[in-house]
DNA sequence: AAGTGTTTCAACCATTTGGTTGAATTTTTT
DNA sequence: AAAAAATTCAACCAAATGGTTGAAACACTT
């Protein structure tokens, strides 16, 4: 039971690490076995077939997410604070695993239908307590009027662009990879000043 | 020779078609020939393998990009409008390409060492002209300090992102294929009021 | 009309790939 | 110690896939 738990685990973080890299379609079988270090029978026998493994990873990928993200702007923090976590949300993830961001919206896109109803059980929708909060400010006047749903994709914009172009920011900006999380981290500060500074009120 | 070219433009554009759709290990060679209305010889009889039909599409993609959003920022317009040109351009050619932005960010991140060569060949460097302009503002007091590189991050992260990831945007607003549009069309018109109040002085 | 290049078609090939099988070995459980 | 489960290995299979070939039909140029 130890050994097998061990295995299972071995091999879809395996999985994890190889279909993040390659994508479910440039990513190989035989890849993941050598990387769990161990032989192909093995990956049948715990996962039937490359479709529901990689079925799990992503659904590990999109939990790993959505939940967290969802998870701050409805709790009670005040807007600013939730920006703030958000965005250190995004950077520290990011560094545990690379791949993520870039997998998730890839796949995302390949096969919408497989995942729509998956997306639907979380609770995935703007939270009332996030749009109340930002009307409030709004007729506050302390904010100029702007759609929530604007609102949340510019800090998710802002924060997960250069992740999911990584390779693009580097070529273009010339960064090896110490001077890209440099980069990174000179976003993660300026990111929350930037978002409240352009809604102020005209 | 009449039908030559056409034919080869016809192989071009179904390439594109496919590729940007699937991407390269997504791609089958027999679907790009279906989508041409030609047989599979006739790939090869023109492009000889797989790669070099793929890498001719990849790089009509970049160049389909980079070199106009470098073009809008080494010009000699106000920071203003080519800001304003830079979101334009991002939004008008994505109507025609939905799946460009997507595909370049993807492909580059899987392959990078193939086309960072032919990258530097074009000139892909921030422009002077354009780290100046933030640099006079910046000294003349009427913006916050900030590295030219995140300016043009902040540009094309509010842009791009929603295109790359139409389908999480979609999901998570529950938006069919017309409420995405009014979406893109709303964020349009945003982003460049929030680009310049994100980067007034405090 | 002859010759050249283009296009089709169908068959073919080698390789890759996801997946299977079964016997042998090791580990864990009882 | 016996039974059950986990693991390895190597061989195997069928399907998919990129690519090739060669002959026949067609079009275009000269």
């Amino acid at each position: 039971m130890a050994l097998e738990k061990e295995t299972e685990e071995k091999i879809f973080k395996a999985a994890q690490t190889v279909f993040q890299k390659r994508g479910f379609d440039g990513a190989r079988m035989q890849e993941i076995a050598d990387e769990a270090e161990i032989n192909k029978s093995m990956l049948h026998y715990y996962y039937r077939s490359k479709d529901k493994l990689f079925q799990e990873v992503f659904q590990a990928g999109v939990k790993k997410v959505m939940p967290q993200l969802f998870g701050i702007i409805s709790s009670e923090l005040s807007l600013q604070e939730k920006v703030e976590k958000v965005v250190n949300f995004y950077h520290d993830m990011f560094w545990e695993n690379q791949h993520l961001p870039s997998f998730v919206t890839y796949e995302m896109n390949q096969h919408p239908e497989r995942f729509q109803e998956f997306m639907s059980n979380m609770n995935i929708k703007i939270p009332d307590v996030f749009a109340d909060q930002i009307r409030k400010e709004v007729e506050a006047g302390r904010m100029a009027d702007i759609p929530p749903r604007q609102f949340l994709m510019n800090i998710v914009g802002m924060s997960m662009m250069p992740m999911v172009a990584k390779k693009m920011v580097q070529t273009i900006f010339s960064l090896d990879e110490e001077g890209y999380f440099e980069f990174l981290e000179e976003r993660r500060k300026l990111i929350p000043i930037l978002i409240f500074k352009g809604v102020q009120p005209s």
